[in-house]
DNA sequence: ACCTCGTCCTGGTTGC
DNA sequence: TGCAACCAGGACGAGG
């Protein structure tokens, strides 16, 4: 999405503002959001975890989260759901969609952005600084069960439910484990795992479930891929087990009972 | 400090 | 066929 909005936004600037459901800048009010956005020059289109940042030439930022079927629609042609709209100076419209209402837009000031990101979120998996050794080290001393800690944003930045049981399967590993645990050699695995499903989910550009769409409209192929979630009683690739399905933090689990087996290797 | 659970929200699916 | 109940889940606040 960051990708495709970039050449979209990146020296727009944005002329009008209209912000059509109530919930999108809670606790702030819509029309004076609406106000602050109108007129400022995008100057970056940024991502840390699942926050989208648009920056401005003022120094604020834009802060969009999409959650589960938020989406930013450039020329959108008959979309309904349609919780904001934004003119641009090149007299294209983005759309902001979203069915369930979930998402929401914070402006931030300069000074006010970096700290904002850092108490919510942990370590961006795909940069280099993201180490098995690091993850390690967050998980240190945790009893909470491993998909729990890991869908926690600051354990890392950016994995939710669909890809945290992807990389599990890759690592063989269960989703119950206590996350503290882990050895070297799980930590290498799961390190590996959560570098390549975010990186094979950006690559497909995605997971169209029902909602999801690019900003020209297009679908993600990342469901395609899917090993584990939402394949109930499907053979497991690796093995021909039957994946399973359960509850982990009230979430939808998928896992293959042989392969990612309860205890350690 | 850590952990779990209920809540928000809508539309598609399931079950009677 | 019609309608109610259920399901999907990211982040957050309450409570343990």
């Amino acid at each position: 999405m960051r990708r495709r909005l970039a050449p979209v936004l990146e020296g727009r600037t944005f002329t009008r503002v209209e912000i059509l459901d109530t919930r999108l800048t809670r606790p702030y009010e819509p029309h004076e959001v609406a106000a602050e956005l109108q007129g400022e020059r995008v100057v970056e289109v940024d991502r840390r975890g699942k926050y989208l940042i648009v920056r401005f030439a003022s120094g604020r930022a834009l802060l969009v989260h999409l959650r589960m079927t938020g989406t930013l629609l450039h020329e959108p042609d008959g979309a309904t759901h349609v919780r904001a709209l934004v003119e641009l100076d090149d007299g294209t419209t983005l759309a902001y969609r979203d069915v369930r209402r979930f998402g929401t837009w914070l402006l931030l000031e300069p000074a006010d952005v970096a700290p904002y990101l850092a108490a919510k979120l942990g370590e961006e998996p795909l940069l280099p600084a993201f180490t098995a050794k690091g993850l390690g080290e967050r998980l240190r001393g945790r009893r909470a069960p491993l998909k729990a800690a890991l869908l926690d944003q600051r354990t890392l930045a950016g994995l939710g439910n669909i890809y945290v049981d992807e990389a599990l399967w890759y690592s063989k590993l269960h989703p119950l484990r206590e996350a503290g645990t882990l050895d070297a050699d799980e930590l290498k695995r799961l390190h590996r795992a959560i570098r390549k499903v975010l990186e094979l989910g950006i690559a497909r550009q995605g997971s169209t479930l029902s909602d999801y769409r690019l900003p020209d409209g297009s679908s993600g192929s990342m469901q395609d891929e899917f090993r584990v979630y939402g394949r109930v009683a499907e053979p497991c690739d690796r093995c021909g087990t039957e994946i399973a399905k359960t509850r982990v933090g009230g979430r939808g689990t998928w896992f293959c009972s042989r392969c990612q087996a309860a205890q350690s290797n």
